[in-house]
DNA sequence: CTCTTTGGATACGTTCGTGTATCGGATACA
DNA sequence: TGTATCCGATACACGAACGTATCCAAAGAG
C-alpha cells in the first residue's frame, strides 16, 4: 500500500520525519549506490531508528521511488521553467545556453537517477511511471522547439518536432553517462550544449 | 588479488568451472541487478557450491569485473570487426547501418552494462578501467571515420574526427537508455540510425 | 489542562549470507 | 597405474539485516 490508510490526522512530526528519511536516503543512495543500501544505514544516516521507517514506508523500493519523484519532479519544473522564460519565440542556441546551465550540476543526482533506471528497467510497472515522466519532459521541449520555428530551422533528419525532442534527451543521456565516468562537469555542459547544437541546427551554423 | 598464484598445474576443470560460473553470474546479475544478487545465487545457478567460488574468485566486484571485461572484448570485436569491413573507404551511412545491425540485440548485456557503469562510477579505478574501453572504441570508430572522408563531409559543430567519436558514442548512450525502459528493440535501432545519421551528416541528405 | 490518538523507540526471534577450515574425490603426470 | 596435487563440497560459527510486537512520549482536539 503506497499511500498510508487516509486516516483523519494528517500530523505535522509525520511530514518532518519522511523528509528527514528521505533527505537521509538520497545521500546515502547516491554514495553507495541504491541496492548496497539497507534500511538501517538510511535510518541511521536520518538520526531515526527503524521503527520510525517501517511507520512511513512499507520497503526501500517504496522509498526510493517517493525519492526520486520528489527530486524528478523538482529538475523537471527547473527545465520546465527555463525554457518558457521570455516571449514566445526565441532562437534554439539560446535556449541551449540556459537548458545546459540547469543540467548536469549535481552528480549526486545523476548517480541516484541512473540507479533508479536501472532499477526501473527491470521493474515494469515502475518503468512505466519513468517513461511517462520522461514523455512530459520531451513535451515541454517539443513545445519550446515549436515556439521557435520560423528563427531556426530544424534539420530534416530527426522527422518532426517530438522527433527533435526525443533526439535532446537522448544526448543528455548520452553525455550523463560520460560524465558519471570522467566526472568533468564543466566538459559535459560544453559538450552537451555542442551536442545539442549540432543536433538542431543545420550544419550552417557555426558558432565556435 | 586478481589472479590466483601462477603456479605450475594450468588445470583445465578450474577453466570449466570458471566459465560456467560467468556464464551463470551474467543470467543472475542481467536478471536481478548486482548488488542484489548475492554469491550463493551465482553458485546455485552455475550448480556449484559456494567453496568453488571461492576458488576461483575472491569477491562478487571481482568476478562482475571479469565477466565485464570478458563480454565487453567481445562486443568491441565485433563493432571493430563490422567496422573494418569492406575497402578503405565507404560512406559513412553504409557504416551506420553495419553498426545499428549488431549493436543493442542483446537486453540483458544492456541491463549488465548498465549496472556495470552505475558500479563503475563509485569506483574510481574500475571507472579508470571502463573509460579505458571507451576510449579504445571511439578510436576504432574515429579512424573509421578518418577512412570515409571525402565521401561524406562532416557538420563542422561537433569539431575534430574525434569529437565526431564522441558524439557516436554518446548517441549510443542514449539510445540505451531508452531501449531499457520501452524494450522497444525495434524502434531503438532504427531510430539510433537516424540519430547517427543526424550527427554524422550535413542536413542535405534526406534519405528517409 | 486532560485525554485521546499517533509516531517513533526498543527488544525480541528469525532468516540469510558470509568466510573459513577441513575433507574426499578428481586430475594431471610419471 | 600410482601418487602428488588440485579443486570443489560440506560443515560451522558469526554477523547483519529484517519484520514484528510492544511500549512510551509527543502532538492535536476539546
Amino acid at each position: 500500500m503506497a499511500v498510508k490508510e487516509t486516516t483523519g490526522r494528517v500530523t505535522k512530526r509525520r511530514v518532518r520525519t519522511r523528509a528527514n528519511l528521505l533527505d537521509a536516503a538520497f545521500a546515502v543512495f547516491a554514495a553507495k549506490g541504491f541496492g548496497r543500501v539497507s534500511i538501517e544505514e538510511v535510518c541511521e544516516a536520518a538520526g531515526y531508528s527503524r521503527g520510525a521507517f517501517y511507520s512511513n514506508f512499507d520497503s526501500l523500493d517504496e522509498l526510493f521511488f517517493a525519492l526520486y519523484q520528489q527530486r524528478a519532479d523538482l529538475i523537471a519544473e527547473q527545465v520546465s521553467g527555463v525554457l518558457a522564460l521570455d516571449g514566445p519565440d526565441l532562437d534554439v542556441p539560446d535556449a541551449v545556453d540556459r537548458v545546459t546551465e540547469v543540467l548536469l550540476l549535481d552528480r549526486d543526482w545523476l548517480l541516484v537517477k541512473t540507479d533508479f533506471l536501472v532499477h526501473a528497467a527491470r521493474a515494469p510497472a515502475v518503468a512505466q511511471s519513468l517513461l511517462e515522466h520522461r514523455a512530459r519532459l520531451r513535451g515541454a521541449i517539443a513545445d519550446r522547439l515549436a515556439r521557435a520555428r520560423g528563427h531556426t530551422e530544424l534539420p530534416a533528419v530527426l522527422g518532426d518536432i517530438e522527433g527533435a525532442a526525443h533526439a535532446v534527451v537522448a544526448a543528455y543521456d548520452g553525455v550523463t553517462t560520460q560524465l558519471l565516468l570522467d566526472r568533468d562537469a564543466e566538459h559535459a555542459r560544453a559538450w552537451l550544449k555542442q551536442l545539442l547544437t549540432a543536433l538542431l541546427t543545420d550544419g550552417s551554423d557555426t558558432t565556435e
